[in-house]
DNA sequence: ACCTACGTCTACCAATTGGTAGAGAGATTT
DNA sequence: AAATCTCTCTACCAATTGGTAGACGTAGGT
C-alpha cells in the first residue's frame, strides 16, 4: 500500500467510470476490486456522486497539467497543433480511461458536464487566444476560434478514444495503426489549419 | 396507440439507452415511461439484453437506410461528402438519440460494439469503395481509406453529438450554431479531403 | 359453447444497490 | 493512563434491480 487508501479509491474510480461508466460501477465492485470494504469508500467519499465529482476533479486537473505543461513550451501554429494532438495521443494509450471519462462526463444527459467545463474552461480559453493569435500572424487558417476548437476536440478526442470502432472494423489496435491513426489525423488538421493564403513557409 | 407495443418499446428503450445509457436505464424507468408494467416488456424481449440487441438491429438498419439512401443518390467527390454530413447532422438534430446511441455502443468496455458493427460493416465497406474510387479518379486527397474513414466517422460524430460540450463552453446550442458548425465542419473535411494538386512541399 | 393463443397484468423473489450506525483497533494528544 | 482522533471494519436496512410464475381477460377458430 504506497499510495494512501483516497488516492487508491480515486485511481480505481477512474478507471471504471472511465471504461464501464458512472451508472454501471457500484460501489461493492469498485470496493472489492481494491480489496477493502464498500464502507471504507463512504467513509472518504460521503456518497457515490461524491466520489465521482472528486474523480472528475483529478481528471480535470491531470488534464489542464497536462496541456499547461505542452502550452508553455512555446511551439507555434501547426507545430504547436501537432504537439497537442501528440499529447492526446499518448494519453489515449497510457491512460485511456482519462479520454474516456471525458466521454462518460460529456454524454448528453450528464449533469456534471458545468463541473468538468468549468475546471477546463481557462485551458479553453488560453487554446481560443493561441488560435485567434496565430489567426492574426498569418500562421493559421482564419476561421472562428471557438468553432475550430470544438471541430479538433471532437476529433481528437473521437480518433483517440474510438478504438473499439477502429476494431470492430476488422483493423486491429496495435502500435503501426495507432501511429497511422495519429499520422492521417494531423495530415488532417494540417490540411485543415494551414493558412489560405498559402505561400505559408511552413 | 397508433404504434404496436413492441414498436413503442423499441422506440422508448432507444431513448433512454442513447441518452442516459444502457446501465442508467431500468426495465421498471422504462415501463413507467410508456405506461406500462415491466412484465409487459419482458413478455416482448425475453431479458434486458435481448431488449439492447434488439435496440441495436434497429438503430442500426435505420443508420444504414439512411445513408444507402444518400449514397445512391450518385453524388461523387466532395459533394458527396457534403451530402453525408448533412444527413448525420440532421439527425443529430432530428434523433439525437440514435448518435447517442452509436457512442454508448462504442464505448471502451462495451460488448455489443461488433454486433452494431456486422451490420454497418456492407455501408462502411461501400464508403471505403468510394473513397477508393473517388481518389483514383483524382477527386479526393490519396491517403488510407480506411483510415480516413475512421477520421471522418469520429469527428463526424464528435462534432454532432457533442453538444453538451458545446453548452459547457458558453455557445449556446440554437439553429445558427448548429449550422455554423456545420459549415465549419464541412469546410475542415473540404480541406483534408481536396486533391492534393502539387509540389508536395509540406 | 369451448378451446387456444395472445397480451397485459398482479404477486413474488433473490440479489444488488447506495447508505446508516456504530464497534473496535491503533495511534496521538492530553 | 485517559481521552481523543483516525481509519477500517461488521451488521443492517430500505429501495431497486432483473426476472419467474401464473392469473385474467379478450379475440378467433372450431
Amino acid at each position: 500500500m504506497t499510495q494512501p487508501t483516497r488516492e487508491r479509491i480515486l485511481t480505481a474510480a477512474l478507471r471504471a467510470y472511465g471504461t464501464d461508466g458512472f451508472a454501471a460501477t457500484s460501489l461493492d465492485a469498485l470496493a472489492e476490486q481494491l480489496g477493502i470494504r464498500k464502507q471504507t469508500i463512504l467513509y472518504w467519499f460521503p456518497s457515490k456522486q461524491a466520489l465521482f465529482e472528486a474523480v472528475i476533479d483529478a481528471a480535470a486537473l491531470d488534464l489542464v497539467k497536462l496541456f499547461e505543461a505542452e502550452a508553455s513550451r512555446g511551439l507555434t501554429g501547426l507545430d504547436q497543433v501537432e504537439a497537442i494532438v501528440g499529447q492526446v495521443f499518448r494519453l489515449a494509450v497510457r491512460r485511456p480511461e482519462l479520454l474516456g471519462l471525458v466521454r462518460e462526463v460529456t454524454r448528453p444527459g450528464s449533469l456534471s458536464v458545468d463541473r468538468l467545463a468549468q475546471q477546463v474552461a481557462p485551458a479553453f480559453d488560453r487554446a481560443r487566444n493561441f488560435l485567434q493569435r496565430e489567426m492574426d500572424a498569418g500562421r493559421l487558417h482564419r476561421s472562428d476560434p471557438t468553432m475550430l476548437l470544438l471541430s479538433m476536440y471532437s476529433t481528437v478526442v473521437g480518433v483517440a478514444t474510438e478504438l473499439e470502432v477502429q476494431r470492430a472494423m476488422g483493423l486491429a489496435p496495435t502500435l503501426r495503426t495507432t501511429v497511422a491513426r495519429r499520422q492521417e489525423l494531423i495530415r488532417f488538421l494540417r490540411a485543415a489549419l494551414a493558412p489560405q493564403v498559402q505561400r505559408g513557409r511552413n
